[in-house]
DNA sequence: CGTGGTATAAATGGCCATCA
DNA sequence: TGATGGCCATTTATACCACG
């Protein structure tokens, strides 16, 4: 049987039509090269380089972030471009998870195809599913801050493109230099200016990306950073209490950089339980402080976060994506409130039209709703 | 060598059938 | 029920070419 693609299909055996056409393209125009050039299909737009870039740098993606933050909002639109990439090689989908949709992460074809020189070399790596709400949710809360800081030049390095910096051996240049090249103000260009030093660990190799701990001997990394102002903010999404001693060691570690000129702030996003653990709560006898009072990094009581300029900041996280609402919001719920995505899109919809003042945990919480709502079908 | 018009490629968004 | 692939009509971008 020959072969034919394309055009060149014999008369009468498949209706050539331009999509057709396009399509045998596309198969045949495969790999890190793919849309860059006519006859392949399809053209790689600026917005799907976009998703590219995102992709690699936070490891994976839903296509609904995907149509927010790269297609304007045209679901459509995304899902068409995720099927062009992943049919080129450049991406792989999983739909694994179904509150989460279509996940989508970068082949080793996808990261070849948006290399830049001067940027970190990453990695191709199977993103793990147990993992998957943590790195969605970082990946969407870094997102949004990209999407509102970019007018004032904000910038946001990943955990995956700094891992790659401090990875080369070369005493952290590489680093040093991708911490200019993204607006890092490493010199004074005014006297009295503040300016930015990197860490050092036990080696006394300069860490422009990473937080020594232990006196140097081990590193943490943010989840990621963001870069305005020509100084470094770094960002953690915690959505699992970390031990105790764990946490205090990270705490330790951001004090010494904030007070040696590396870090200028870090922000917490996190679940209740966490921040309970950083800035403490409210006790029968009055507020019993968290960490970050313990350690100097807050007044002891209860935090105003009204407060700028502090040197680490709580806040709880927020999900946007309405399957990482739910994703979230399972985790913090009883058992016994718990339920399938499905049924939990069906109750939200139930909340929406109640016209409670309540969000929709608390809603859920009061005595009665769950058994009304089990009552419903 | 620039300009403007035309042909063609590709993007977009809507619709539908299928599938799990 | 939502995700998906197939298809279509319309819009937009790009390549090409003749002309001055």
């Amino acid at each position: 049987m020959p072969e034919f693609s394309g055009s060149e299909l014999p008369f009468g055996r498949v209706r050539s039509t331009p999509w057709r056409r396009a399509r045998a393209e596309r198969m045949a125009n495969q790999g890190p090269a793919a849309g860059t050039a006519k006859r392949h299909g399809w053209r790689r737009s600026p917005a799907d380089e976009q998703l590219l870039d995102f992709a690699a740098r936070f490891g994976a993606l839903t296509v609904r972030h995907a149509a927010k933050y790269c297609y304007r909002g045209v679901f459509e639109t995304a899902r068409r471009r995720v099927a062009f990439m992943a049919g080129a090689g450049l991406l792989e989908r999983s739909d694994n998870l179904a509150w989460a949709g279509t996940v989508v992460y970068p082949t080793m074809a996808g990261l070849t195809a948006i290399r830049t020189p001067g940027h970190p070399e990453l990695r191709f790596r199977v993103p793990g599913e147990e993992r998957m709400l943590h790195r969605l949710l970082v990946a969407e809360t870094a997102l949004a801050m990209l999407a509102r800081g970019a007018a004032r030049g904000f910038e946001v390095v990943s955990e995956r493109q700094f891992r790659a910096l401090e990875r080369a051996r070369d005493d952290g240049e590489s680093a040093h230099r991708y911490a200019e090249l993204v607006g890092v103000r490493t010199t004074a260009r005014t006297p009295g200016e503040q300016v930015v030093h990197p860490s050092f660990d036990d080696t006394g190799r300069p860490r422009w990306w990473a937080i020594p701990l232990d006196n140097g001997q081990a590193l943490h990394w943010p989840d990621f950073v963001v870069v305005g102002g020509g100084l470094l903010r770094a960002v953690e999404v915690e959505i699992t209490p970390k031990e105790r001693w764990r946490l205090h060691a990270v705490l330790r570690g951001y004090r010494t950089a904030i007070r040696c000129g590396h870090i200028d702030q870090v922000l917490w996003c996190v679940t209740p339980d966490v921040q309970m653990q950083l800035e403490g709560a409210r006790g029968p006898d009055g507020w019993i402080d968290g960490l970050l009072q313990e350690m100097g990094l807050l007044p002891p009581g209860p935090p105003d976060w009204t407060v700028k300029g502090r040197p680490m900041v709580v806040r709880p996280i927020a999900a946007v994506d309405e399957g990482l609402v739910y994703a979230l919001s399972q985790r913090v719920l009883v058992a016994s409130m718990r339920s399938s995505y499905r049924q939990w899109r069906q109750w939200r919809r139930v909340w929406e039209n109640s016209g409670t003042a309540l969000d929709f945990d608390a809603w859920l919480a009061v005595p009665g709703t769950v058994t009304h709502l089990k009552s419903l079908r």
